[in-house]
DNA sequence: TGAAAAATATAGCCACGGCTACATCAATGG
DNA sequence: CCATTGATGTAGCCGTGGCTATATTTTTCA
């Protein structure tokens, strides 16, 4: 496979730029997905979410459990009050939720275009964030139609 | 779609904090990533690759860029000389070319799974980073399934 | 050629998301 | 029932990646 052509600089340079601002705007939202998700999990689970149980599962020291916490207090998604557990506001249950759903979406697209599942996991963990809601809808009619096809 | 399993609490703690971390790492080296395709296109576009270039087409102010820079040189991905233009190293443009492969191998996915076009680019900015060897070998054996039925 | 303009560098601010060390509160059991 | 222990909070450090303001260098052109 000779010269890959740098199709990046035929583009304007503001077109350009507006594709990594959207990447930025992202990824600054990644970590609040991730926990949310969690914390849902986490209450599903075992009817609470403990600081601790998120630090051990996100694999970061508590402090920096506490300090996401209190950015998701700030943004409106978890409320918490002192020695007791987290909890999701109505606005972080629903974001939760469409995160979940996500998530296990992008992982079966994945595993479908045979990626391992352990493997696919992996993978999801990072992609899931960036998927628009009209690249979910793709993602999800490919495996309409391949259930579709395996059923005939 | 009724109550989504929190299938995230049925793994180990341990497990599930090494795919978190696995994800933190891969967007620690995203920024450098899209830094050095986007200084191998400029170079082979216009035979040089300056700071206000790469800050007009990063969309950040261009002390931003200068300081990334600082971080490529840093990570031996890069060679500046003050006032003068970016030069690649030879890791650092072996890693543009696998970075501008796989990036044209995400969208050339999202496009073939009936994604619009520049929906397609906006998304894989993001992704593209969080691709695995295994998964970008999925993506390109999808692909050229697909070639071979459209040929057929 | 030298003054103005453009490009680049530097300094220093901020928020985020890691960390360790230490303080404080709550739960348990001897 | 209170002392110990475990969980949680707080303080303060660091690196990254944004920014603005200012200094310096290079380029341009009158
Ligand atoms: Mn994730
Ligand atoms: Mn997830
Ligand atoms: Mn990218
Ligand atoms: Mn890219």
């Amino acid at each position: 496979m000779p010269d890959p052509k740098p199709v990046h600089t035929q583009i304007p340079p503001s077109q350009q730029a507006s594709r990594f601002a959207r990447a930025r705007e992202v990824q600054s939202r990644a970590l609040l997905e991730d926990y949310v998700e969690l914390i849902g999990d986490l209450i599903a689970a075992h009817g609470e979410a403990r600081v601790a149980d998120l630090a051990e599962r996100m694999g970061v020291a508590h402090p920096t459990a506490t300090k996401t916490v209190a950015r998701l207090k700030r943004e409106g998604l978890a409320t918490a009050r002192p020695y007791r557990g987290v909890f999701l506001t109505d606005e972080g249950a629903r974001l939760a939720d469409r995160v979940r759903s996500r998530h296990r979406t992008v992982v079966d697209l994945l595993i479908a275009l045979g990626v391992p599942p352990e493997h696919a996991e992996l993978d999801a963990e990072g992609i899931e964030h960036h998927v628009s809601r009209r690249t979910l809808q793709a993602f999800e009619d490919f495996l309409v139609r391949g259930q579709a096809r395996s059923e005939s």
